[in-house]
DNA sequence: TATCTTGGTTTCCAAGAGGAACCAGCTTAC
DNA sequence: GTAAGCTGGTTCCTCTTGGAAACCAAGATA
């Protein structure tokens, strides 16, 4: 049994868990990063984003949708459009994660420099 | 084939994603923001993060070392102290970390909002 | 002697990720 | 007229990953 400072401290970091565990997956940031640059089709998405598979791009935006950070948009011609557009919420969220986005492009020297000293260590340890 | 300037942008954006899912699985980000609070030894950070497994949280921490964010320090008593700290790189990268951490923390109800009406969407759709 | 501690590793099983094939509904090519 | 191809997925199968639990060393404690 928690004090209840402990408590309420633990709940609220418990929140955050799962929040950030909820776009913190493999690709939801670097999908709804994409997606900041503007609207998109699944084949177009898919192809700006990389090595994504059929199945977890739509997975991925399923949840996108869920969660309210994109909108999909059917539109019933042939062949069928679908396209997918950040929503407000989705902007709004665009902003965090441009922030870890430029942090990694101004530092990805640093990290592959620790990565570097770090095999060196384990390679003659 | 694709011209130049898309090779560019495609090869940049290659590599934000490389280094996006790098850091971006379930726990990293959690496991860092805890850390941001200050040093702890690895069963202390195992309450503290949650629900996350021994095996896991084992791995997630030696890729934060690899990638140069945390300090593991091993005090040679009985039992064993392994302390584990954010090193300069994990300070600064806290930052942006903190940035979403506290998004989710001021949006986490237009998210909740969001599911709400997605499940009413669904439910009688 | 048996048990508890710490920081893991190993083992086993379920869940998830990825590749490839398939599908519908229409268009184009041969 | 039939075969192939475009779209946006879904399904199937496999392989990797995640998690629970057991095990481990090396001492302290009871």
């Amino acid at each position: 049994m928690l004090k209840p400072d402990n408590q309420e401290h633990t709940a609220a970091c418990a929140h955050i868990g799962r929040m950030l565990a909820r776009i913190s997956d493999k690709w939801t940031l670097l999908v709804v990063q994409v997606l900041g640059r503007g609207p998109l089709r699944f084949n177009a998405l898919r192809r700006e984003v990389g090595e994504i598979s059929q199945k977890v791009l739509a997975s991925t935006l399923r949840e996108l949708e869920e969660n309210g950070f994109v909108s999909r948009t059917v539109t019933p011609v042939t062949p069928p459009q679908v396209e997918y557009a950040l929503t407000d919420l989705g902007r709004d969220f665009l902003e965090p994660v441009r922030g870890l986005a430029e942090w990694v492009v101004a530092n990805s020297a640093r990290m592959d420099a620790a990565r570097a000293a770090y095999a060196r260590r384990r390679g003659h340890g």
